[in-house]
DNA sequence: AATATTCGTGTAATTTCATGCAAAGTCAAG
DNA sequence: CTTGACTTTGCATGAAATTACACGAATATT
């Protein structure tokens, strides 16, 4: 068995299993724990998994830990997602993406007057549980585990029957020329489609997102209504993206 | 067992059961309650949780839902999960409904082989978020928060659109004469469409849902395949349910 | 106050770790 | 085919970590 077979079914076995014993895989594959040790040494130093007495464990602890994902610029996601919600009036139906910023927007939504709420992300539609007055319909289809959304055929169709007044949409990067981009080509085309569907398209930009480009374009920047950023930007950083035509509203 | 991995474990207990017990997880994990204790006296050093006299308690005062979690019979469901789970085969397309039971079913799956989740369910859905083997297809539809399933119209159409070879279903109580019954209605025809829709229906029932009835009708219990009960009653309880002519598999 | 648990420390046995080193294997240039 | 550089593997060794048991002190229960 060479190294490299090796080292590929130990990081196929931490996924699996969540863990890896040295000396139970050591027996397994009838080599020395030496060996095995070695490996997950090397691993660990690339940054592929945790060591830890006994053996290794994998980098993300396998429950979701949502204090470090909320601790990614909660007050600057947490300001983005209440300029936000306070676009919905009553009686709207508004589509939710999926993401991090977006569930931000999910807890900010205002919760003394009714509207419909739509999403193709479960994350979102689990935030929304313990509203008590959003309407929450699911737009169903295979769900993409990276981003948490659903996307395929049978979710385009769902998207195409329903007409949103207004879109929150999440994307990976925003740039002056480039547009809005993502990082998976099925999800662009979903982003897309939703923003077909909606009288008005506004987009979630936390500030590490602008200026940069993901490998799938979604749309360009002035097919949106506007961009949500946060407050404190300078007005040169602001000015490629205004001369756009796009609306921009700071948070 | 791993060090690191017990010491998540306590964590998590403390999270879900509000309480760490020295003795009892001792005896649960078949260790010494000095390694237990070592383990609690290192956590309490790191601040990551309050000693106390036998044994430990969160940092922040215990959620305020305390009593209901702890009162979800948890190990009850973990068996009956475990023992579902071990029903699916690679390749097979399941379908899980929503609740709790089949929560724990869903932390359960097998890791080492693929197979194809449905469900309608957006809390089941986060739960597979991590599973490295499940592809999972979300059912959309209008959102019941109540139960947090997905009905109506758009979700009958998917549901009928698709062939299951085995449903896990979830109840709120099953009576030998009334049959399997639920607390809504647009959930009772959902559960049935997708038993339609299904080549074998499985009915996860913890103890407390024997012998009780719901409001809403499902369907009559021999229309499932069988139910999965926990390990431990009486032939003279589960006489009455034999009876009936419907499989009873025990946890 | 009396009794039964539970705690914390010390200690010894076991397991696991990291390092150095030598043997075996691999590969490519000569 | 041979030689030499390089990689891989297994073993030995001392260091570090982990665990269980013992015993007196602290704490809870009756």
């Amino acid at each position: 068995m060479l190294t490299s077979q090796r080292k590929a079914l130990i990081a196929e076995r931490l996924n699996r299993d969540g863990e890896i014993v040295a000396k139970t895989l050591a027996a397994e594959l009838d080599l020395s724990e030496d060996t095995i040790r070695r490996d997950l040494r090397e691993m660990a130093a690339e940054g592929l998994l945790k060591r830890v007495h006994g053996g290794a464990l994998p980098l993300s602890p396998p429950l979701p830990d949502f204090a470090a994902r909320q601790s990614l610029a909660t007050d600057e996601k947490a300001a983005l997602g209440a300029r936000a919600a306070a676009m919905v009036a009553p009686g709207q139906v508004i589509f939710l993406d999926g993401g991090t910023t977006t569930a931000a927007l999910a807890r900010a939504l205002p919760r003394n007057h009714a509207f419909t709420v739509v999403t193709h992300s479960p994350t979102i539609a689990c935030e929304l549980e313990r509203h008590p007055t959003a309407d929450v319909v699911l737009i169903g289809g295979r769900l993409y585990k990276h981003s948490m959304v659903t996307t395929g055929a049978m979710a385009l169709e769902a998207i195409r029957g329903l007409k949103a007044e207004i879109y929150f949409m999440g994307v990976t990067a925003a740039h002056p020329t480039h547009g809005l981009t993502t990082g998976d080509m099925e999800e662009a085309a979903t982003k897309r489609t939703i923003a077909e569907n909606a009288a008005a398209t506004w987009v979630l930009l936390t500030q590490e997102k602008l200026g940069r480009a993901s490998p799938w374009r979604i749309m360009p920047l002035p097919a949106a209504t506007g961009l949500i950023v946060p407050g404190g930007l300078t007005p040169e950083a602001l000015a490629p993206y205004r001369e756009t035509g796009v609306a921009i509203v700071e948070a």
